[in-house]
DNA sequence: ATCAGGTACTTGTATATGCAAGTTCATCGT
DNA sequence: ACGATGAACTTGCATATACAAGTACCTGAT
């Protein structure tokens, strides 16, 4: 009689496990592919979120939510961005505690020139998966967060 | 007529951008639990994955091949367990340059002793996502990481 | 008018992640 | 024997992630 196995228990079924292993092998795949353009996969996430919010520009709680990452990560992640002059950052008129993000020009234009590169990124993953798999991850990773976003 | 938007396109169905997105929700859901244990969730699953070599231990690249993981990175997380007590690393004798981790006596503890609070964040995210969202996801997650993976 | 409570954001600290480049060592062909 | 090649690992660097705690500021109740 084998004794019992943690091991086992956990690696079976952990979703925390399988989401991150995931997230390590897509993310290397897209940054392989952006290199050309200078933006990591998760700058280009975020500059592209940013431009969302148009001339306007997007308040940081808009950020967090649409990223759902944590207020500091976001903060954070903005200042190589904002340092390479591709966004700009403004404090909002009628209430100084608040920060709108927003595109500059030079940010327009790195996106759209990174816009093949990450075209490329995609097909490639999707080809690698197959149009059902790749479907069916992407339904339920929306499924997913957003019955975790509350 | 709108202008071009790049914004949307990428947001449209990029699986980089949901992928982190889950991980990040899931990760915090799954520290959140484990906060009594004193280990995180990257942590408890490498420990774990350390304890299925059994007392052989695990060679390093068997880990980063099971964990999709680069080596700097394993070579990096496995220190604050080693730090801690939990696992030791040792030099193999028919080749000196390879190493391989194995898990302490106070590391089964701490493995043991974990269970239950993996368990916990485990029954949270799958109550949240309810059985056929879990099931499926689960299942998409191990096909991407598999047809990713060579 | 003020103050209590909450929101928005930053800083300090620690871990996670991976590329580039270097060191050590095994292996294989000659 | 020995040199070329490549495998295994580490260090340096930069970014990603989030909790704890702190500052600034708004808002609503009294």
């Amino acid at each position: 009689m084998t004794r019992f196995d943690p091991a086992q228990v956990m690696t079976a079924g952990c979703l925390c496990f399988r989401t991150r292993r995931l997230s390590r092998l897509i993310t290397r795949a897209y940054d392989e592919a952006l290199r050309p353009t200078g933006l990591q996969a998760t700058q280009l996430t975020l500059l592209n979120a940013v431009a969302m919010g148009g001339a306007d520009g997007q308040p940081m709680p808009r950020l967090t939510s649409i990223l759902a990452m944590d207020a500091t990560t976001l903060s954070r992640n903005l200042r190589p961005l904002e340092r390479e002059g591709l966004i700009g950052i403004r404090q909002r008129e009628d209430d100084r505690r608040a920060r709108v993000a927003w595109v500059t020009p030079a940010g327009e234009a790195r996106l759209e020139a990174a816009l093949p590169f990450w075209r490329q990124a995609h097909s490639r993953i999707e080809a690698a998966l197959g149009p059902d798999l790749a479907d069916g991850l992407r339904e339920g990773l929306d499924a997913a967060a957003g019955a975790l976003s509350n």
